[in-house]
DNA sequence: GGTATATGTAAACGCTGTTGACCTGTCAAA
DNA sequence: TTTGACAGGTCAACAGCGTTTACATATACC
């Protein structure tokens, strides 16, 4: 008796691996959404799962795993870094007040909130580092562009932190306007030739 | 047979309270700075300052009851937010880089570095409200400045952050006057009236 | 003396992420 | 049909964590 069960291939690519894998998955994404990548254990996810604890490791091979795949979907800052360089900082800085004051995924959210987990940290910075220093550097060019997306990703960051840390008050649309618009000024001064004017 | 030991008052200061507590604060303290706050555990200080793990909550309350204290002594930004205000920003991102890409202490630099810890979080989040963002926001006064101040502290924390995320680049002097000059931009502009020109 | 009260100790609790040994069902070859 | 290989899944354990509880001990007062 074979059991067809959407097993096309005729190979052996296996009956429940795929769908294993993305149960937990899903778990995952769920429980980080909701409760934060450090409050949720491997056995958590595993029961919400309905699996066994040691079939996160086997397939994710650890927890950070986990979140490593999560992100790599989900990714940061996604596609803005591109099109016309006018208006970048207008883009990055409305996407900024957006994410954090306005309609932010939950996810997004969850995870900005987890941002410090040392563990989570190793992955969100690599995230960072390769998503937004790096090709917003390659896409500002010239000497000073390390600089540059060096201080528009701390003015970004740091919004994140505070905005963290204050938690979350609302903001009337006018101020979420004039909020941007004092960012945008901030990226533009990050991204500004700057001499200084001493001897 | 009364050992005199230091025990001036005739009450019951108790003879190595004080002792035991200073030896396992000043051994937090060395590892954390040497190791970092989450890489540290209660039993790992206990043994450095030849004591029992138990005593360590029996003091303390908790692992986070020993940062709170560490932190309350080594202050976050000290006593910069006062005399003059026009130099105020010039004082701040001095310090902020300084700090960062110089000569900050050892055991700032190791806060800074695990600040992400969700234990930690909480604490160092709690002292940067109280040691920045409401001094900040007292000392600037009027409607704006809560947003002023967050802004201020949005700046420097993100380049913290990132500073961290990109490692210990070394900073030529030159670079690093440049780096404070255009820090000290940010702030100001952070402080600026900004009167949005529309209608 | 006796006795209350600090101070220090040993052992456990429940939790974490992770791993190794063990079943179990499916498939291919003999 | 019997045999073997093997992926998929389960179970129990590991070492470590922060923390707590019950206990021993030394000190200080009456």
């Amino acid at each position: 008796m074979v059991r067809p069960e959407e097993t096309g291939g005729g190979s052996a690519p296996a009956r429940g691996r795929e769908a294993t894998r993305a149960r937990i998955l899903e778990s995952a994404r769920e429980l980080f959404t909701s409760e934060g990548y450090g409050a949720v254990s491997s056995r958590m996810i595993a029961a919400h799962a309905g699996v066994n604890v040691a079939l996160i490791n086997r397939y994710f091979g650890a927890k950070r795993g986990l979140l490593t795949e999560i992100l790599r979907e989900d990714g940061v800052f996604p596609g803005l870094i591109s099109g016309d360089p006018g208006t970048l900082t207008r883009r990055l800085a409305e996407h900024a007040v957006g994410r954090l004051y306005g309609e932010g995924t939950a996810l997004q959210r969850a995870l900005d909130h987890s941002s410090g987990d040392p563990e989570l940290q190793a992955v969100y910075e690599g995230r960072l580092k390769s998503a937004m220093l790096e090709p917003l550097s390659a896409y500002l060019g010239g000497d000073e562009a390390p600089v540059h997306a060096s201080l528009v990703a701390a003015v970004l960051l740091g919004l994140t932190r505070v905005r963290l840390i204050e938690g979350a008050t609302a903001l009337r649309a006018h101020d979420r306007a004039r909020l941007t618009d004092r960012v945008q000024a901030l990226l533009d001064l990050c991204l500004a030739d700057f001499e200084t004017e001493d001897e």
